[in-house]
RNA sequence: GGGCCGUUAGCUCAGCUGGUAGAGCACUGGACUUUUAAUCCAUUGGUCGUUGGUUCGAAUCCAACACGGCCCA
């Protein structure tokens, strides 16, 4: 089988014009520098007259893929797309050098080129370069895709994000979103006085969440090792050793199902902070998404999926176990701590339990099922089971839960934060009961650290805690319906021999 | 894990109750010195996701599998 048959001939056509260019010296020069980019171009002279430009001549050099060009005989149009966005090229035959428009003709959409010129406005009144001089930088060797639908299968959308960043403006935008948004949270709290800290990914017990993780192998030391399921221990050590404020936007990562909400990898921002509690943290979760609002979005206002949300107005509080009663008429708060109420509860609605859930797991099975979807606007819940929470501080007043909320906006959960667990006998104890659930068969209940505990024991001051889903947050302010639009390369499967790979 | 939908040219998509596989864009050749989904003429281009089955004959019907999308658990 030829490269021909197995490539089909415009990659076949391409590879001969690149063999040509390789005959005729460097293919690929990497001696031409740039001194402008399309989009300052138009900002600086967008607002020049033709008249303008022919008084004071503009003159440019610039470079970037070739997303299109129009040949009309002698003279041509093409638009250049660099990092910043596009510029147009008018090309005539008789402004270059001898040949140099043969040559023009026979570059390709894709090709990366360099172009110097003056600059001046069309007939139709769109800010173009005259070009006097052009190079070929990059031949390229795939066809892009289509002009005007651009690339819409997902698949490839996904697999070959470059070539999706390549056609889409709105991909492009999200992902500067994306930065942008996790800017914001630096600044934020570098200005609060939190430490930026880095903590492993590489653990010898998974801990600080409730979920599986994945299993790798260290050779030398012939031990397993598994991957964070996140940091929190790690960054609550770093309190007791006196940092009081910390964080980490980190990459962690949860062996379960994938899904428009769930990637194996995902960020969050956690942080720590010492000498407050569950509701400093609450206000300053608050705080923080409006203000990213404001800044990002320059409204409080946004729509995610057609559903209107405004982060704008005081975030609703309000419990787990109102938030039930609310959903639940039916139901009455005070028998909401009775197993065999909330099994009949569950069952009547056909949720799914265990025998061995308790009535906080039972609680949450119920929260989940019928309040979370619902919790359009921001809301704070609070009154988290301790069943559920084995690293928050108990409730003074009420055992049964602890100093914990989560928020919610879009119906999904975005965030959450606890007043942090630091008697180091209680931790202990809950570290056994997780063991038991473990020793019962839940493979998502925690591991007894022992080093977590004897860091405990040296005291760690009362403090806050909040971990921000940021990929969901992202999706949010990006109005993106699947985590995969918001990861620049989502998990996908191996590709099948069948599968589309353009 | 379950249900539904999808996979056809480089890309975007048609293809009816089974009868030799189509369009637009892109490509190639030609015309064209202010176009912008440029225009006009001519041409090229296919393992119809994979494997198997039914049939004289399968892109089409059936099954399994792969990958993707949506919904559910």
């Amino acid at each position: 089988m030829t490269d021909e048959s197995r490539e089909g001939h415009l990659i076949a056509d391409r590879r001969r014009k690149l063999e040509a260019l390789r005959e005729r010296g460097n293919a690929f020069p990497n001696d031409f520098r740039r001194d402008t980019l399309a989009a300052s171009v138009q900002r600086t002279y967008g607002s020049w007259s033709d008249e303008h430009l022919a008084r004071e001549p503009v003159r440019v050099r610039v470079a970037g893929r070739m997303m299109s060009r129009r040949v009309m005989g002698k003279a041509s149009f093409a638009h250049l797309q660099d990092r910043s966005g596009q510029i147009q090229l008018f090309v005539q035959r008789d402004a270059l050098a001898d040949g140099l428009y043969r040559d023009f003709k026979s570059w390709d959409i894709g090709d990366i080129v360099a172009a110097e010129g003056e600059l001046f406005r069309t007939k139709t009144g769109e800010l173009s370069i005259r070009t006097s001089d052009m190079r070929l930088l990059v031949k390229s060797l795939r066809p892009l895709p289509e002009k005007y639908h651009g690339l819409a299968d997902q698949e490839i959308r996904y697999r070959q994000r470059y070539l999706d960043l390549i056609m889409s403006e709105d991909t492009r935008k999200v992902f500067r979103m994306r930065t942008r948004m996790i800017r914001y949270l630096r600044n934020f709290l570098d200005a609060l006085e939190f430490t930026e800290v880095e903590t492993p990914m590489m653990q010898v017990i998974a801990g600080g969440a409730l979920a599986r993780p994945f299993v790798t192998h260290h050779n030398a030391l012939d031990m397993d090792l598994y991957l964070r399921i996140a940091p929190e221990l790690y960054l609550k050590r770093l309190v007791i050793g006196g940092l009081e404020r910390v964080y980490e936007i980190n990459r962690s990562f949860r062996n379960e199902g994938m899904s428009t909400q769930h990637n194996p990898e995902f960020t969050m921002l956690e942080l720590y902070r010492a000498y407050a509690d569950c509701d400093d943290i609450m206000d300053m979760t608050e705080i923080l998404v409006r203000g990213m609002a404001e800044a990002l979005l320059e409204s409080t206002a946004l729509t995610w999926q057609g559903v209107s949300i405004d982060l704008g107005p005081a975030f609703r509080r309000t419990s787990v176990e109102q938030s039930i009663r609310e959903q639940n008429p039916d139901l009455e708060v005070a028998r909401l701590r009775d197993v065999e109420y909330l099994r009949d509860a569950c069952s009547r609605r056909e949720i799914p339990f265990r025998p061995q859930h308790g009535p906080g797991k039972l609680q949450i099975e119920l929260f989940e099922k019928t309040v979370e979807g619902k919790l359009v606007q921001p809301s704070f819940i609070t009154g988290y089971p301790a069943e559920v929470s084995p690293l928050a501080r108990s409730n003074d007043a009420d055992a049964f839960i602890t100093d914990r909320f989560e928020l919610f906006i879009g119906g999904r959960e975005m965030a959450n934060g606890f007043s942090e667990l630091n008697d180091a006998e209680d931790q202990a104890r809950r570290f056994r009961e997780q063991a038991e659930r473990r020793a019962e068969g839940d493979e998502e209940a925690m591991i007894f650290d022992a080093d977590y505990i004897r860091a405990l024991e040296y005291g760690m001051p009362p403090t806050g805690g909040l971990g921000v889903g940021v990929d969901r947050l992202v999706m949010l302010f990006t109005d993106s319906p699947s985590i995969r639009d918001v990861l620049l390369f989502p998990h996908m499967r191996r590709e099948g021999p069948g599968s589309a790979t353009g």
